[in-house]
DNA sequence: GCCAACGTTGGC
DNA sequence: GCCAACGTTGGC
């Protein structure tokens, strides 16, 4: 199984909107390098959802419900989306200033390529981020 | 196919 | 609100 990462600014959607929706359409996802992870993930692949801009930190987590479809915001044929459903919210959240602080972390591609909005967390990272959110 | 110019993202 | 970093666009 592997790890996922997705960005979203909760002045534009919120993980606890996605917490009362349950589940959601992730689309509108413009960036090649962003759609290549669209596509490679699966089914019940983990999905830390993240804030960026305000609040600055991993809220929760989420899985992937649906493998990627055409995404239903736009007619152009390339671009796809994917359904991600809330699992559960951590305890306590993982703020990127813990991230940039640890050592095991300091890969991430969150640190080093901050504006990518859907990337890929190896094994490890997922497991530090549960710790340092006092998840075991 | 290169690269300058431009637009956008996101941390600060 | 600023600006660095990155991605995309378009002229050549």
């Amino acid at each position: 199984m592997a790890y996922w990462l997705v960005k979203s600014e909760p002045s534009v959607y919120s993980w606890d909107q996605l917490v009362k929706e349950g589940s959601t359409c992730w689309s509108g996802i413009r960036n090649y390098a962003a759609r290549l992870h669209l596509k490679n993930m699966k089914k019940g692949d983990g999905i830390f959802f993240y804030h960026s801009n305000e609040g600055m930190e991993i809220a929760g987590i989420a899985k992937v419900e649906r493998e990627y479809f055409k995404d239903p915001t736009t007619d152009d044929e390339r671009w796809v989306a994917v359904d991600i459903k809330a699992v559960r919210q951590l305890k306590k959240p993982v703020t990127l200033e813990q991230i940039k602080k640890n050592k095991q972390l300091s890969g991430m591609v969150l640190v080093n390529n901050s504006r990518l909005s859907v990337q890929p967390v190896s094994n490890k990272e997922w497991t530090s981020i549960l710790k340092i959110a006092g998840e075991k």
